[in-house]
DNA sequence: GGTATAATAGACTGATGGTCTATTTTAGCC
DNA sequence: GGCTAAAATAGACCATCAGTCTATTATACC
């Protein structure tokens, strides 16, 4: 039992982000067309090619999948706003409008393909994995608002007694938008998308004004979207999933 | 094959619905302690004391149970509130204070049972439950704040173009509220708590000022609860968990 | 080439939601 | 009370799932 083993300890660092990765990509694709529930471990590494044996020496759990999967999403979605809270030729104001725009508008219309990922995260299916994305993003995502939102109290630009209220009326906000157009895009026909863009849009202004009331700011200060913006990201995202097959 | 039947023909009407209300009791008790996940089919039908033919003779599937489930917890979290909207001798603004108080206040301090069970909807293994009463719920209360909130702008006392994104944000605000409410009181010890009642208590302040300004009133019109209500139910909910064994 | 470990394969397990067939209970009707 | 058809119930059975276990191959270092 107790073999005195002659020290000769060959040590192997090699590199399973590599399969971690690739494993995370087959996983979220499943995912997110099946829903977390739906897809089965079996699909998953039928889907990579791998044997069980090899998944859980990669992953403790399905469960583990997910969360990691969650995280990825999670930093995905932070990188490209982290630049901003840089920015030292930024007001809190403006930084809060980059923020904001950084968050929607850019993301949505420079990458359409990763906005089709993130709006499929609000169907029904996906709520598990929608909430562990949801508790990863807002977890790196709010600390960023809540500094800005105390900048701008220090130096005068907002008024209000709870940042950290604020911030997550913000990303409650956000994430109210992004229900909406989700349930809008995958909804009826195109009739129904006129109704829904005319009142996603009257719901972003409110939103606007809502913010800036909230933060003691005149109307018209926070700017969520440009009008009109709803109705070019919808009818750019009803193109691109146009194309999918079921 | 083709038995011609003399059309004796009984037609016979029981009451079905006593067991599947008591269905929903064990399934209730069950899916809230252990989770809709957690709690297997042989579990609610090992404590009703039926077998799995009786089961599938009142519900299609695990999941209609749920379905059921969330529908009863609607209609209950209504029943109370219906009475508001019908009293005529409320101006709108008293008409949504009233039904925020209670939504909140009153239903909680009246029935701790009630809330220990809605409270445990806010923890993570419970999060498919509780969205599906959520949907449920918001289906129902909704057009009721809609409608409330449109006989404030028309008769001036409100001021938004958006009655239905405004119900919105206030659904919004009561969730919040709730999911801050169970994180504190199911998290950490008695330190935490006393943070986390001021935490909480600044919050309904904010959400009060900004429906205030929402809705184009004067600050401290809207009511959502009482200056130290916070620390009141949270004690009280403190004192009814403690009891239980898990 | 020897060796310890990483990596992989896949049969197997226990539990789960759901199905199926068989049996008992109920209620109207003569 | 008997006849009948449906309602209600029982529980064996099934497919599928996440996860385990043992066996085998690949890799890196000596």
């Amino acid at each position: 039992m107790i073999a005195c083993r002659k020290f000769v300890m060959p040590r192997v660092i090699k590199h399973p982000e590599l399969r971690r990765e690739e494993l995370l990509d087959h996983a979220q694709v499943l995912f997110l067309t099946r829903g977390y529930d739906k897809a089965s471990l079996n699909d998953v590494i039928a889907s990579a090619g791998i044997s069980k044996g090899a998944f859980y020496h990669y992953f403790a759990s399905k469960e583990a999948l997910l969360e990691a999967l969650a995280e990825r999403f999670a930093r995905q979605a932070l990188a490209g706003v982290k630049g901003i809270l840089g920015d030292p030729g930024l007001d809190p104001l403006a930084r809060l409008n980059a923020l904001l725009a950084q968050s929607r508008q850019a993301k949505i219309e420079t990458a359409p393909e990763a906005w089709a990922l993130f709006e499929t995260l609000f169907r029904p299916e996906n709520l598990v994995l929608f909430h562990r994305i949801n508790l990863a993003a807002s977890a790196s995502f709010s600390p960023l608002l809540v500094k800005i939102i105390r900048q701008g109290v220090e130096d005068g630009t907002f008024r209000t007694f709870d940042p950290e209220g604020v911030a997550d009326i913000v990303m409650q906000f956000g994430m109210a938008t992004h229900d909406v157009v989700a349930k809008a895009i995958t909804g009826g026909g195109d009739a129904d998308m006129e109704i829904a863009i005319e009142v996603l849009e009257k719901r972003v202004r409110l939103y606007e004004i809502a913010l800036d009331r909230i933060l003691g700011l005149p109307d018209g200060s926070i700017r969520i979207g440009e009008p009109g913006y709803v109705r070019a990201v919808m009818t750019a995202r009803r193109r691109t999933s146009a194309g999918k097959a079921q």
